[in-house]
RNA sequence: GGAGAAGUACCCAAGAGGUCGAAGGGGACGGUUUGCUAAACCGUUAGUGGGGGUAACUCCAGCGAGGGUUCAAAUCCCUCCUUCUCCGCCA
């Protein structure tokens, strides 16, 4: 959520930003509205200092005998006409809000304007693999190898769902293990969530309203839902909502393990067959909570752990810079590490890193107290995946296939594979 | 799932319709005393959100959350949430 004293004060400013990403917004009628509000809060306020004077004479009058009776009634008016001015006030209020909630974050200034197509290219790593006939996709390897039963998956679940085995699983595993270490290495605070969320966490987290159907819902007898987390950056952001942390405290460096469940409604187009996506995969998530005037570096952080993950496994890939349109509603500014798939000839998303400024602290009420002035302000939130295994093991399996439908398991996974360095192709009947 | 009890400021805790934005402790901070420490004594200590004002300042809201009754609610009523105790269930 954006500040609206900020709005009010530069409406021409914000509009031009929130263009930037192709949002087009005029603030004219809302700071009117606005205005509107405060004058009638104002002046509801004025009548409750009034009632709140007289009301004290109440029982002073009648400790002396006097009668009250004119007074009360009196009063009576003066209160039904502050109620009336509370409910307008308040729809007003609330008109205000969602108002505000449907605004996306200002980009950032150092990030292109504009779609998809404007995206930068910040680094590359690695040479893309060419397409070769003799090799294989991930979803050929991933079967003949035995790691990962799909059909039993769907079984199970339905599309969308798989069973990771044998060395599958170990590899899963120790990817996940590989990320963790990192981590702790770098002082990052371990959590392990709740994997069910009441409805506000999604709302904090900016998903909610408009993603409330790309979730798994759960319904017990009240209006509102929980769910099951789309992204542990759901859990996150909300750890510390409606806090006041010591500025000593920050920056607060957190990862959480979870598997994500997403519905992922629609069928999928033929090259996203595999893991590329489904309804359930794993993720090791990042998140900071800073100072705001911390967050560049802390983002800066984010995105080199993130690359180096993915370095560190020997895998081609590139960082790209989102353009202003491109980046979730939330975020100011977002980088991508991209992961080479031979298959596809493309780079797929393993990591998106991003920094949503003070506008998830807002909706959440996230603050921080500041030593010098003792003033409470808002933190700095950032997230980025560190990483989702849902697609670094389909550049695995890829990239380091060898010709007789092998897999060479990266070096820098050996401490958890308990021995296995070559994932072998498993005999027909071998289910 | 059933039955009870409780939720008040950093912590403990009083409060039961009208100067209660809230007694009293503890803690923390400041001071007096002191060779040092301790003790004693004195003082300060509701944060927050939101209006108005250039400002000093001022007003409103706020006692788990949301509603209601009333001229007036921490106090009465309703709904919900959380915690604790007991019973049941426990692949």
């Amino acid at each position: 959520m954006l500040d609206i004293a900020y709005i009010r004060n530069n409406p021409q400013e914000v509009a031009e930003k929130l263009a930037r990403r192709g949002f087009e917004i005029d603030f004219a009628e809302f700071l009117e509205a606005d205005a509107r509000r405060r004058a009638l809060m104002h002046e509801n306020e004025e009548s409750k200092a009034e009632r709140n004077r007289q009301s004290a004479q109440i029982p002073v009058i009648k400790k002396e005998g006097g009668d009250v009776s004119a007074w009360t009634a009196r009063l009576r008016e003066l209160s039904d006409r502050i109620k009336e001015n509370d409910i307008l006030i308040n729809t007003m209020a609330e008109e205000q809000l969602e108002f505000l909630r449907a605004i996306p974050n200002i980009p950032s200034d150092d990030i292109p304007a504009g779609g998809k197509e404007n995206n930068e290219v910040v680094s590359v790593w690695g040479e893309p693999i060419p397409v070769d006939a003799s090799m294989k996709n991930h979803v050929e390897l991933v079967e003949s190898t035995g790691m990962i039963d799909y059909e039993r998956g769907a079984k199970l679940s339905g599309s969308g769902f798989w069973i990771y085995r044998g060395a599958g699983a170990v590899l899963e595993w120790a990817l996940l293990n590989y990320f963790i270490n990192d981590h702790l290495n770098d002082g990052y605070e371990m959590l392990l969530t709740p994997h069910i969320l009441n409805y506000s966490c999604g709302y904090v987290g900016g998903q909610f309203p408009k993603f409330e159907e790309d979730v798994f819902q759960i319904r017990g007898g009240g209006d509102e839902f929980q769910f099951i987390l789309p992204t542990a950056e759901t859990a996150l952001t909300n750890i510390h909502a409606d806090e006041i942390l010591a500025e000593e405290e920050l920056p607060k460096k957190y990862f959480a393990y979870t598997p994500c469940y997403r519905r992922e409604a629609g069928s999928y187009r033929a090259n996203e067959r595999g893991m590329i996506r489904g309804h359930q995969f794993n993720k090791v998530e990042m998140f900071q909570y800073t100072r705001p005037e911390d967050s560049e570096e802390a983002f800066a952080e984010l995105v080199r752990k993130a690359g180096r993950l993915v370095e560190g496994l020997g895998l081609a890939h590139r960082i790209s810079m989102l353009a202003a349109g491109d980046c979730s509603a939330g975020m100011r500014k977002t980088f991508d590490i991209e992961i080479w798939i031979p298959s596809m000839q493309i780079y797929k998303e393993v990591s998106s890193v991003s920094t949503a400024g003070d506008y998830q602290a807002r909706r959440g009420s996230i603050r921080f107290r500041r030593a010098e002035t003792g003033k409470v302000e808002f933190c700095h939130t950032l997230n980025g995946s560190g990483l989702a295994t849902s697609r670094v093991i389909p550049a695995i399996v890829e990239q380091c296939q060898q010709p007789d439908g092998s897999i060479i398991v990266p070096e820098v996974l050996k401490p958890w594979m308990h021995g296995i360095d070559v994932i072998r192709p498993i005999g027909e009947g071998h289910a």
